[in-house]
RNA sequence: GGUCCAGUAGCUCAGUUGGAUAGAGCAGCAGCCUUCUAAGCUGCGGGUCACAGGUUCGAGCCCUGUCUGGAUCACCA
């Protein structure tokens, strides 16, 4: 890297000029603005208490060495107190002949390191996915992808939520009133008719609710012994005593559900390495909170229920076990860290988890401390932003949530609409068009999402379809597919580029700061896994596009008449459109041949 | 009330961890298809970076306070 080269030269300079080597902190290097001439830009203000000179004369002194010292280093200019430096044509003819056959360019080698688990999507089996969903298995996913091109071993895992009070609401509601419909019988997508009866349920207990208020209730009572929650409570209850009637009913409505969850995650291209079910580690969740329990780290109150206490740490008390035994979120979530450390003894264990839930993973850390168990310490909360309507937070209750499949099928027929008010491929198959409307959709949706940095919340206007011009998918993909055709073209007319070397030393500006870009791509995928963010990823995609196409219409490729010249475009183009592919890819979204 | 997060153009978002005149897209206006894909390119207009102090050569970024919005502090998950 020739930032680290520069850096290490103006170590030596200071030390040669000034006696004195600076600390890393002092070394600033960036990228020269456009509108100044050469390539990278040393400020020197934090050096000036080594050199005790005036900025100007640092920086000339500093340039002079450069220059002397230095094959890459061609040129300097000085205005204020920046150093701006010129990087020798040689250094980028050589960085491009180097990646131009080099297609893991950017991806380090796997490294031998324990992995990285990541969890994420954690669906709850009493409603279908929607577009908070969404924005979890999408980060999740690429933040995968990203770490696994950083060189780090990657375990995917999802945590099912398939036990609890509110699979046994959906349960009960469909006993009362469902008259034994099923996906078959109602031809419902599984997660769709669960949903369905959840929300049926809702709608019972507000009403009873309502009813007990009138006669005199209270509300905080009434919402505690409304006769349906009452049943739904005795229904977990005999859950967890393994009572065979309610367990057979509960494996059977979420298979259902499941069926629907693997369509949506096939649609959607998320998968995972592992799928944990809660209803499979609560009980190592329960002996974790009885081993404490007996070692005196946590503590009974009277009515039987279990607690920890964290008010020392700042926090409150936390209640690990109810009084009539059953557990709750913390609980399983102890026994699931547990179980997945046993499975991995992972180097982290990351948590793609909504910040709504910050709170609940500084207690689960604490816990899991307390209870002695010092891996905690690598547990990583990637808490990210809800996705917002324009009127403010989704609620399933109010119909206000944005369904996963409705929203993949309207951005699928937008895709289909605007490709055919285009006019273009008269000459596709049907296969053919379905295959590019399903990836013009899903890359517009994961662009959209992706491109928004992860800790913020976003907004989602569904009345404003996404769009597919400007700073989206469809025009990363657009560029792509332009870049495809003339490479087609090149090879239609007999015009070789790869493998070729060319010398070339005479650059235009486009091609130059094309160039310039492409070569931050290993820089972008490492800090892209250091801070968990594609948003990065996202907007170098863009940035490369947007870069190609300001080329792409100042200079001609094709149809230039110098050989040299030609061959070099070409090549440029083509690790441009493989540099994009590889950065949507990191989004888990494809590029077109043709679009 | 305590804790945490956020506030950048009409809207949606960037801003390389403190550097040069704060950037994109959408929306609006004006141009460019007999050069290779116009889902593109070029130009114009649009900003008190919530507000007030502070730190320093330099602050959208760091500190303090205020305002606004959100999350959370559940025997829901």
């Amino acid at each position: 890297m020739i930032e680290s080269t520069i850096a290490e030269l103006l170590s030596k300079a200071t030390l040669k000029l000034y006696g004195q080597m600076p600390p890393e902190s002092l070394i600033q290097i960036q990228k020269t603005r456009p509108e100044f001439t050469g390539d990278y830009t040393v400020v020197v203000f934090p050096l000036l208490k080594i050199s005790k000179k005036n900025p100007e004369q640092t920086a000339l002194e500093l340039g002079k060495y450069f220059i002397d010292n230095s094959n890459e280093i061609t040129d300097f200019n000085v205005i204020k107190g920046f150093l701006n430096l010129s990087v020798s044509n040689t250094y980028w003819m050589e960085f491009f002949n180097r990646i131009l056959p080099d297609n893991r360019f950017g991806f380090s080698e796997s490294k031998d390191i324990p992995s990285v688990v990541i969890e994420y999507s954690s669906p709850n089996t009493n409603k279908p996915l929607h577009l908070g969903h969404v924005r979890n298995n999408l980060l999740g996913w690429s933040v995968a992808a990203i770490l696994k091109a950083n060189g780090i071993p990657v375990k995917k895992v999802n945590l099912v939520n398939d036990r609890g009070i509110h699979i046994c609401k959906s349960m009960l509601a469909w006993q009362k009133w469902g008259q034994s419909a099923t996906p078959e019988t109602t031809g419902q997508k599984g997660d769709k008719l669960v949903g369905d009866y959840y929300v049926l349920f809702d709608k019972e207990y507000k009403k009873e609710i309502k009813t007990l208020v009138d006669n005199g209730m209270k509300e905080d009572e009434a919402k505690n012994s409304a006769p349906i929650l009452l049943e739904a409570k005795l229904m977990l209850k005999k859950w967890e005593d393994g009572d065979d009637q309610v367990r057979k009913l509960w494996y059977e409505m979420n298979q259902w559900v499941y069926a629907g969850f693997d369509i949506t995650y096939s649609r959607m291209g998320i998968d995972f390495d592992k799928v944990y079910y809660e209803s499979e580690t609560y009980l190592l969740g329960k002996a974790l909170v009885e081993d404490g329990l007996q070692k005196g780290i946590l503590f009974k109150k009277e009515d039987g229920s279990v607690w920890c206490d964290l008010t020392l740490d700042g926090l409150d008390e936390k209640l690990l076990l109810r009084a009539d035994g059953t557990s709750v979120y913390m609980t399983q979530d102890l026994g699931t860290a547990q179980l997945r450390y046993d499975d991995y003894h992972p180097g982290k264990l990351v948590y793609v988890v909504g910040n709504e839930q910050n709170y609940h993973f500084d207690v689960l850390k604490l816990v899991l401390k307390k209870l002695g168990k010092e891996w905690a310490d690598s547990i990583e909360h990637l808490s990210y932003g809800m996705v917002e309507l324009p009127e403010g937070k989704m609620k399933s209750r109010e119909g206000t949530v944005v369904d996963a499949d409705d929203l993949m099928e309207e951005m699928y027929q937008t895709a289909k609409t605007t490709t055919e008010a285009l006019g273009k491929f008269d000459d596709f198959t049907e296969e053919e068009s379905h295959q590019l409307y399903n990836v013009l959709s899903l890359g517009a949706l994961k662009y959209f999402i992706l491109k928004v940095d992860p800790k913020k919340t976003m907004t989602f206007n569904p009345a404003e379809s996404i769009d597919f011009t400007g700073n989206t998918g469809p025009f990363i993909q657009y560029t792509h597919a332009r870049i495809k055709s003339i490479l087609r073209k090149a090879d239609e007319a007999g015009y070789p580029y790869l493998d070729i070397k060319i010398d070339w030393n005479d650059s235009n500006e486009k091609e130059k700061s094309l160039l310039k870009l492409l070569h931050d791509f290993p820089q972008v995928i490492q800090q892209a896994g250091e801070n968990f963010s594609p948003a990065l990823i996202a907007n170098f995609a863009y940035e490369v596009a947007k870069e190609f196409n300001q080329f792409y219409h100042a200079l001609i490729i094709l149809k230039e008449e110098d050989e040299a010249t030609r061959t070099f475009r070409l090549q440029l183009s083509f690790v441009t459109a493989r540099t994009i592919r590889q950065a949507m890819k990191l989004l888990g979204a494809e590029v077109p041949e043709r679009m």
